[in-house]
RNA sequence: GGGGGCGUAGCUCAACUUGGUUAGAGCGCCGGCCUGUCACGCCGGAGGUUGCGGGUUCGAGUCCCGUCGCUCCCGCCA
């Protein structure tokens, strides 16, 4: 017999009954009836009920039956009477008769419980995260990550036709972008190796290598603040890149992997292909946000001209200095009492708006303040415009134009959530398309890449010449889903005349860019393909499909907010020796959370 | 770097609004009882510098200030 195990805890059933097995695992849970005694002993398969009759003695040397102890048990597998099935647990029909126990490990009292998941401290789970992650969420959704990885892998390779390549983890620091997490170099003092926030440029090259089609579930690494969605230190992407591709090309490619995809693991209602697409620019218009959650059925309208005509001071001054009136209408919410509409209010100036004006259709014509200041026309026009009638409502935010669209956008978000708009049985996936090549810094007032520097400018060479380059638009997208932005992509500019070109008018003189660049220029001097890619984020995939909303929740191992590691004490401090192999010396500041380093690196 | 929320037993929470006797409950832990439970049940017990420091007050878990920690958000993240 095996030394640990003839079966695991989930696997036996009626058949097995008769049979003299072994099973090892955890103690779940313990009754204990002063006689007999049930155990509920669990692995990573399920678990199975061990019965130790009291007239085996083999458990009385045991001091405590303590939950989350690892024992093996010996016996034979039983069948239970009708009446002590348990319908909950798959192997409910059997029960193992023990005659021998085994102590592999014992457990310590438990800082938090495995069997009941009662919500705890973050910090704590962190710092005990092995007893986390027996807990049947979290396990569950490292295992679901691991399953998604698996089949993006099967779709990729054997459906789409792709190849996976591993990049180096040891790269060059990249001037665009985010904060680099810098390794220094021994051999060559001074310099450092900068870990890759993606391995955009290692990708390109591949594909000037000529292999065709690249993915790869790569490691991406920022120094850069934490949210919920957002890792501190590292997270993965579905990185991929195609030769000869257009903007189509790569949408088909990957409307295909997300429909194949999520499939496997949900059974709600997915986008069909193709998704829709929405410009970046209606996309503010209509939503307030380039990720919108298209299952809240609110669009955004621009009602500034009927506004510009009114009586309506305080909004109409705004439009005539430049701004714009945004109108959100909203369906049966007329009867909402008052503090409904105090606490919108309130949420608008939280959220850096001046005021939230409303007008409410009832069964008497409008009610509203400022229904006074309109024509009957006017008021007329504003609710076909939302088509509306009796028991509907029009919310109307006024600003320059990208702070009254993101205003709008937070009111429509928050009235989706708290009206409870959303049907959580679907997943809206849409492609933003069309994003500006540049935006105007409004500090500096410089011209800036607005977003990826190596995308194609839409027109080409010709646009940068002879267009206004904040009218440019690029061949650059974001594929979102319920309002995540999951990826973005770009058909990339090949092309050395027209990256120059492009730089130039963000301000980079061409030495600088062959300076910063030159690696990938010199690929494009010796016969580029034109193509183009995209990279899903892996986390907030596993996120939608386990239904979190916190991406420590999909990762097994997360750094906290403050990027450390409790459980193992990342970061550290290091030893004089190491110091003075890698040619540093320290230069810590003096005051506060930096002064606590100091002390422990004494 | 800035703003909001939270911090009471090992864990989850109550007491806070309106300051007032000995800070309570469930789970866990310790002891006892219990032969068919499956969130087993029953009896008893231990366990607290209310994050830390200061202030107001006759009196502070409760009010005020500071500080630390966690968390969410803004900045930041092509």
């Amino acid at each position: 017999m095996h030394k640990y195990r003839t079966h695991n805890c989930g696997e036996m059933r009626r058949e097995n009954v008769g049979e003299e097995v072994r099973l090892s695992g955890w103690v779940h849970r313990v009754r204990d009836h002063g006689g007999i005694i049930f155990v509920d002993l669990r692995d990573g398969y399920g678990i199975t009920q061990v019965v130790i009759d009291p007239e085996r003695e083999f458990h009385e040397n045991l001091e405590h039956w303590r939950l989350e102890s690892v024992l093996c048990f010996t016996g034979k597998v039983v069948s239970r009477s009708p009446e002590t099935v348990n319908p909950k647990l798959a192997t409910g029909e059997i029960e193992l008769e023990a005659w021998e126990m085994q102590v592999l490990n014992d457990c310590q009292v438990l800082p938090f419980s495995v069997a009941v998941e009662d919500e705890c401290d973050e910090n704590l789970r962190l710092q005990y995260r092995f007893l986390d992650l027996r807990r049947s969420g979290m396990h569950q959704r490292v295992l679901l990550r691991s399953k998604v990885i698996r089949s993006v892998r099967r779709i990729l390779e054997d459906d789409l036709g792709f190849t996976e390549f591993q990049t180096p983890i040891l790269a060059n620091s990249s001037p665009e972008g985010a904060r680099d997490y810098l390794v220094p170099s021994r051999l060559h003092p001074g310099k450092f190796y900068a870990l890759p926030q993606a391995p955009q440029i290692f990708k390109q090259l591949l594909m000037v290598s000529g292999f065709d089609r690249y993915f790869q579930i790569a490691p991406c690494f920022r120094d850069e603040d934490a949210r919920a969605d957002r890792s501190p230190g590292e997270f993965y992407q579905i990185d991929l890149e195609m030769a000869f591709a257009s903007q189509e090309d790569v949408f088909s490619a990957v409307e295909y992997l997300f429909t194949t995809l999520f499939p496997e693991f949900t059974e709600k209602n997915i986008s069909k292909a193709p998704f829709q697409r929405i410009t970046y620019h209606d996309a503010m218009l209509r939503y307030g946000t380039d990720k919108p959650d298209l299952r809240i059925p609110i669009e955004i309208q621009d009602v500034s001209e009927l506004f510009a005509d009114s009586d309506f001071n305080a909004f109409r001054q705004v439009v005539e200095k430049g701004g714009v009136v945004r109108a959100i209408p909203v369906k049966g919410i007329a009867d909402r009492p008052r503090s409904f509409f105090d606490n919108l209010i309130e949420f608008t100036r939280q959220h850096g708006g001046k005021g939230l004006a409303y007008l409410i259709w009832n069964q008497e014509g409008v009610k509203s303040p400022i229904a006074k200041f309109f024509t009957e026309n006017t008021l007329e026009e504003l609710r076909c415009r939302g088509d509306l009638q009796a028991g509907d409502v029009m919310f109307f935010v006024a600003d320059q134009e990208h702070r009254a669209a993101a205003l709008a956008g937070e009111v429509r978000r928050h009235l989706g959530e708290i009206l409870d708009l959303c049907d959580t049985q679907r997943f809206d996936f849409c492609w933003i398309v069309d994003y500006p090549m540049f935006e105007l810094n409004h500090q500096t007032g410089e011209i800036e890449f607005s977003h990826n520097p190596f995308s194609l400018p839409q027109g080409g060479m010709e646009a940068l010449n002879q267009d206004d380059p904040l009218q440019v638009k690029g061949f650059q997208y974001d594929l979102v889903c319920n309002g995540v932005e999951l990826s973005s992509g770009a058909v990339r500019n090949h092309r050395p005349d027209i990256m120059f070109k492009a730089f130039s008018i963000a301000g980079y003189e061409q030495q600088e860019v062959e300076e910063k660049f030159g690696g990938l220029l010199r690929a494009f001097r010796f016969g580029a393909p034109p193509h183009g890619g995209i990279a899903p984020g892996l986390e907030r995939i596993v996120m939608l499909l386990a239904e979190c909303r916190n991406i420590r929740e999909v990762t097994a191992f997360p750094l906290n907010q403050n990027a450390e590691d409790r459980l193992l004490g990342a970061p550290s401090t290091v030893s004089e020796k190491q110091l003075k192999e890698l040619h540093l010396k320290l230069n810590l500041p003096k005051k506060g959370k930096e002064q606590k380093a100091r002390k422990e690196a004494q």
